[in-house]
DNA sequence: TTTGTTATTGCAACTGAGTTCTAATAAATT
DNA sequence: AATTTATTAGAACTCAGTTGCAATAACAAA
């Protein structure tokens, strides 16, 4: 599928991540937006916006559902490969920036890695 | 908390992890065993051996938790680090006997790290 | 062995993230 | 402006996992 319709709705999921490297759980987006749009719409077109390459989802602690900007990736090649890192003070998620190769694994055939790690983030520690 | 007392509801739990290092997922577990043992009894006795050290537990596809067997671990540390691999055929997880490091990223406190791999099995890859 | 203490269990009801269905709406094309 | 069809809102649903409480059973002390 993936959007095809400039809508009210994609425009307005875009305009949250348009800062940083930072990820938003669904949860959060429907939070922030749910005086303008429905929960059922929400899911739909982050969906859409994952399929087309422009964000990418993975599940924090809790298996509550994150999404961020992608870079790099279109609608038929998912390349963004990276760490997610979890802070357990203040539960934010952020994109690092860091190279993942993935790793040969002579008895499997490996097609993707998810990595999430846990620890204080920079505001988060001591 | 952790396990204290020897039950019937323990025995039969650890049964199911006795061979290989196959993780079984919760649902699975419920499914084997809904003839012999609640559904809350089982969440309840998986979490007290994860606290001992003698399981260890992580979320598969479609945030389904999955628990496997620990090896050198104990009530105070957790030292078995070692990613997971789900097959997107059989659905079935191991738990590869890899060593993992974890990295260092110096704008943040790493504490732990979750490596979760897809793609096919021994079995399943044609 | 019996009694008392308390961890453990079963059951029912609940929670909440995510999904499904359908009718109404609004892009985009003619 | 009319037509087509993707998109949306809303309500109801699904189901993994949790909670509260009364009944039960493991274990220790007598």
């Amino acid at each position: 599928m993936g959007v095809v319709r400039k809508t009210k709705s994609v425009d307005l999921l875009l305009d949250q991540f348009k800062s940083g490297s930072e990820a938003i759980s669904v949860i959060e987006l429907v939070d922030r937006l749910s005086s303008k749009l429905n929960k059922t719409t929400i899911y739909r077109v982050l969906n859409n916006l994952e399929d087309d390459g422009v964000l990418h989802s993975f599940l924090g602690v809790n298996s509550l559902k994150w999404y961020a900007k992608c870079s790099g990736c279109s609608k038929t090649k998912h390349s963004d490969i990276h760490p997610h890192f979890q802070c357990t003070v203040c539960g934010k998620v952020d994109c690092l920036p860091v190279k993942m190769t993935i790793p040969e694994i002579p008895t499997h055939d490996v097609k993707s890695i998810q990595v999430l790690i846990n620890g204080a983030c920079t505001n988060c520690r001591a």
